[in-house]
RNA sequence: GGGCGCUUAGCUCAGCUGGUUCAGAGCGUCUGCCUUACAAGCAGAGGGUCAGCGGUUCGAAUCCGUUAGCGCCCACCA
């Protein structure tokens, strides 16, 4: 086979992917293994694929596929979110391009071009996650408006509607009124802004005289006495019908009992006392304008005051500010000093009002000052403009039974948050929840299942008092609604009947569906119950099998929108949690620590990445900075690394895969030590004592061999153990430096076949077996991570039955033992040894070819021999000619310790000894520094009676060594 | 205003129950190498008062307190 240097991702990824796809490998049906489920946090129908997908996805993916080598039945199902509000935003944009406005279409009308617009922009996603390699159900593939989601959503509306936790009412809400729609509390973003503080001059209206003093701060001026008013908002002024004082504020005692005049309105309003107002801000005056603040709202309700909306749906000045302003002047006329008229402002926008109302009022002298001030303003989180508390009629959802069932699960780890820091968020938020506002004022979404009972065409009315028009109607559809109607009412049936046709031209009644349709998180909150048809058909097998979903992953800013309402649906609908972990990842940034952003245009395109670096360079590159919870700082440069490492992985692959075998199998343990024919250094002078021989008798490839499968178990228990924790960075980090430093730099290297006269010695048959074995358990370690390239590799290393795939191979490695951990910590003194030999190297310049030799020190008491058991690969790693035990090293040779035994490499005169003793002398200083602290410590009685005997034996076994070291160093020394 | 979290090498982060030879990784940096798998590579090296201060302990990056800086979430001060 021919391969080039280079690993080509594009060639291969199309390949697998439509293989994995034929196979059906992603595809899941219930059976008797344990399954293993992931619902997809949809994404918009209509969005295209960023970063934070492809984070989210990535793990996810890793996840599924790495419970599916565990041998579950994995199943991770995909599917859209219609996204009500961002997808009727661009369907209105879209539709305003060609001119046309919403409001000049039917709702069918304007229906059809949105899912028109579905139909071109949906799924484009989801074709997207394809190239990332994400293993999803496809054929599971389900969108949040599609029939069997629809119905659940509706289902679900009517059956807490009949347990009495669905209500409607008019409560303030949050308005946006660009997207004209109600939005609920977490819909609001709340952004600082620098703005101004108007205070406002209230003049009373009775013109009494006022004495001064017990605290009072009076004002006054030629027209007479006046309370000031701080605001933000002066245009609210125009729906002012009280001012409010704190009972308790002594400087403004006066005001008691009087009433003041709205400036520029000329409104007359009491003043009224509360102790809801803080004293300390502006002047502890507070205007009450109970249709355009939460709190004056509550004010309004508790001092039975009128509510005056001023703005119209789009937040310009409504007429009724004219109007009102008229009727009031009527009741109780006042001074044309205080009044301009308001027609002035109706149909203004309510910024443009404010500016023009502030300066009328400075102009007019209504005005006391403006100061600047820091405010933070409620804004919609889609559309981005100042959020407008409105009254109105809206549907809501009663959350306290919702908030009881869901808290305790979480917060005794029935649900596992990673990282569980966000238990307290959740608590939090549930222990102060506030009834969920389902209604928005849009036709892209569910449309609300309440009917209105209205006179049909023709009635014959007999009593019209005594019948139920305007009553609402709750039901599944508009025939159940239409029974329930006349069931609930029995006065209908007295009408005359309408003939078969429900709500027909007949009918004596009528029924109007309500406009509004349901938040979009209406539908999210069942996605685990309703993809697998839990709602319209509970107790099914796939339901049944299927839920509890396993791993829930996504980001920490949907935990109330998403999160926390998926866990009431659950276990309101189930009785179980929907999901048994959630991973919140963090938020994609740039390597600035900025969000990404289209503005700032520091995001890249994920498909142009995975262009460049191939899908696994990119998902390497995601996760090996993404550790849970954590933001991401993403960085080119990590896809870089990862395409870096998919090309070791091939050029480690094409190495194997060039070894020739020799004819006759030789068995594991036994001789076949390519490097015994090596020529020794005939040239240097040694002081030999022992030849260089297979003193305990295991060859190099055994050795390499044992000590790397011993390796391999204990990094799989690692890896199992990272897996467990949802360490997934660390867990690659561990496959990562796992394949590169030990499987390449050092158990391919000691076994890679030398070349005799130009040609490359052929490799023996266990060898070679082995090998290939670690490859395909690294290349099964690595898949989760990396899915096309190790399906490629997996497939070349040995021949395949047709349909077979990595995917499903099973990863079953023995537990690591003693030994392993005994070998691998004797691999460790190999590796330093050979290290040490290579600094000597690098240190004096001596190319890796220049074969040395090396002497190990025989001392008394000291274990110099142990390491011959491990000469051959040593020898072959540092290029020796023999490793020779000697009494006494030869002059002129750069020596170090390992543990406490010396190694020599004789050098000549290549040695510099100023630079040597200069090296050992600082290496002495150092050792006795640390003899002299264990020493203290040993020294100090309460160390040696208070802490563990095992620590205390090891702080012995310091000193020992370290004296032993010293006395080597100053032997070397004296030796110089 | 309330709550949570963070601060360890140039950067990004591990360090889990306080105790293996003066703290680890990846990347970057420096030095030397085009050595027959890979220069998208190989070999070697340097780099830290664990944010500051105080305490508990025989022993603290780790536990407690405090200060500073940073970040996030929640909240009706107009």
């Amino acid at each position: 086979m021919e391969i080039g240097s280079k690993y080509s991702p594009a060639e291969v990824e199309g390949k697998w992917y439509q293989y994995w796809l034929d196979n059906k490998l992603f595809s899941s049906k219930p059976d008797g293994r344990e399954p293993y489920t992931v619902v997809i946090p949809p994404p918009n129908v209509t969005g295209v694929l960023h970063m934070g997908h492809v984070l989210n996805e990535t793990i996810q993916d890793i996840l599924v596929r790495h419970a599916r080598m565990e041998g579950k039945n994995a199943c991770w199902v995909p599917g859209t979110d219609h996204a009500s509000i961002a997808t009727e935003a661009k369907v209105v944009n879209r539709l305003a391009e060609q001119g046309i406005k919403k409001t000049d279409l039917t709702r069918e009308e304007f229906l059809k071009h949105a899912w028109a617009w579905t139909e071109e922009h949906g799924g484009i996603i989801l074709k997207q996650l394809r190239k990332l390699g994400c293993s999803c159900d496809w054929d599971r593939t389900a969108f949040t408006m599609d029939e069997a989601r629809s119905e659940s959503v509706i289902k679900v509306f009517v059956d807490l509607y009949r347990k009495g936790l669905i209500y409607r009412g008019v409560r303030m809400v949050n308005w946006d009124p660009k997207a004209l729609t109600a939005l609920s509390d977490e819909e609001v973003v709340y952004k600082e802004e620098h703005t101004k503080l108007y205070y406002m001059k209230y003049y009373l209206v009775d013109n009494v005289s006022i004495a001064d003093g017990d605290g009072n701060v009076i004002h006054k001026d030629e027209r007479g006495y006046y309370a000031v008013v701080a605001t933000t908002r002066p245009e609210t002024i125009m729906g002012d019908v009280a001012m409010c004082i704190n009972p308790n504020d002594p400087k403004n005692q006066w005001l008691k009992g009087h009433k003041v005049i709205v400036p520029v309105v000329g409104r007359v309003i009491p003043v009224i006392e509360d102790e809801y107002v803080d004293i300390e801000f502006g002047t502890g005056c507070l205007k009450v304008t109970p249709a355009h603040d939460v709190n004056d709202y509550m004010l309004g309700e508790k001092y039975n005051l009128e509510a005056i909306d001023i703005f119209n749906d789009d937040a310009t000045l409504s007429e009724r500010i004219a109007t009102a302003q008229q009727k009031s002047l009527a009741e109780v006329s006042v001074s044309d000093d205080f009044v301009i008229d308001l027609q002035k402002y109706v149909g203004t926008e309510r910024f443009a009002c404010r500016k023009q109302i502030a300066e009328d009022m400075v102009a007019a002298g209504l005005m006391e000052k403006i100061e600047d001030y820091d405010n933070k303003i409620g804004c919609s989180e889609r559309t981005g403009v100042p959020i407008e508390p409105k009254l109105s009629m809206q549907w809501f959802l009663k959350m306290e039974h919702l908030a009881d069932i869901a808290l305790s699960p979480v917060m005794n780890d029935d649900i596992q948050f990673y990282p569980a820091k966000y238990k307290n968020t959740y608590r939090h938020w549930l222990e102060n929840i506030k009834d969920w506002c389902i209604s928005r004022q849009l036709w892209w979404g569910h449309r609300i299942p309440a009917w209105y009972i209205e006179p049909g065409p023709t009635p014959t009315l007999p009593s019209e008092g005594a019948l139920p028009w305007g009553k609402v109607i709750v039901a599944e559809n508009e025939e159940e609604a239409y029974k329930l109607a006349v069931e609930t009412y029995p006065v209908l049936k007295t009408l005359e009947a309408p003939s078969g046709a429900v709500g027909g031209a007949t009918a004596a009644f009528t029924l109007r569906q309500d406009e509004d349709a349901l938040d979009t998180w209406f539908s999210s909150w069942l996605w685990p119950i309703s993809l697998f048809d839990g709602i319209r058909n509970p107790g099914n097998d796939e339901i049944r099998y299927y839920y509890p979903t396993a791993d829930l992953v996504t980001g920490p800013d949907i935990i109330f929108f998403w999160v926390a309402r998926m866990i009431m649906a659950g276990y309101e609908y189930e009785g179980k949690m929907p999901f048994r972990h959630v991973y919140f990842t963090g938020i994609v940034r740039d390597k600035l620590g900025r969000k990404m952003s289209k503005s700032l245009g520091n995001s890249p395109d994920p498909l142009d990445l995975i262009e460049r670096f191939g899908a696994d360079g990119v998902r390497m590159g995601m996760m090996l900075s993404a550790p849970a919870g954590n933001d991401i700082l993403f960085d080119e440069v990590l896809c870089e690394q990862g395409r870096n490492f998919n090309n070791k992985i091939w050029n480690a692959f094409r190495l194997v895969k060039g070894w020739s075998l020799t004819p006759a199998p030789s068995p594991i343990g036994e001789g076949s030590i390519y490097s015994q024919e090596q020529p020794t250094n005939e040239g240097r002078a040694t002081k030999v004592t022992t030849p260089l021989s297979n003193r305990r008798g295991v060859g190099g490839e055994a050795l390499a061999t044992s000590w790397f499968a011993a390796k391999l178990r204990i990094a799989a228990e690692e890896l199992a153990d990272d897996f467990s924790k949802y360490r997934l960075s660390e867990a690659l980090m561990t496959v990562y430096k796992l394949f590169w430093d030990d499987f390449c730099s050092w158990y391919l290297e000691m076994v890679k076949p030398a070349y005799v006269d130009g040609k490359p010695q052929p490799v023996d048959r266990a060898t070679y077996d082995a090998t290939l074995q670690f490859f395909e358990t690294l290349l099964k370690m690595l898949h989760p991570f990396m899915p096309f390239i190790t399906e490629e590799l997996w497939q070349a290393l040995y021949d395949r039955q047709p349909g077979e795939s990595i995917m499903r191979a099973e990863l079953h490695l023995p537990a690591s033992t003693d030994a392993d951990r005994q070998l691998c910590a004797d691999f460790e003194t190999v590796k330093e040894v050979v290290t040490a030999i290579r600094a000597v190297r690098s240190q004096k310049n001596i190319a890796p070819r220049e074969v040395l030799v090396l002497e190990v020190l025989k001392k008394e008491g000291t274990d110099a021999l142990s390491i011959l058991s491990l000469q051959s690969p040593i020898t072959k790693m540092a290029n020796l000619s023999a490793i020779n035990v000697v009494t006494e090293k030869s002059g002129g040779s750069a020596s170090f310790l390992v543990g406490t035994t010396e190694f020599a490499v004789p050098l000549g005169n290549l040695i510099d000894v100023e630079a040597e003793r200069k090296k050992l002398q600082a290496e002495l200083e150092r050792l006795e520094g640390f003899q002299a602290s264990v020493e203290k410590k040993l020294q100090n009685e309460r160390f040696v009676q208070n802490a563990p005997a095992a620590v205390v034996e090891m702080e012995r076994k310091k000193l020992a060594d370290a004296q032993q070291k010293i006395a080597a160093i100053r032997d070397n020394l004296a030796s110089l």
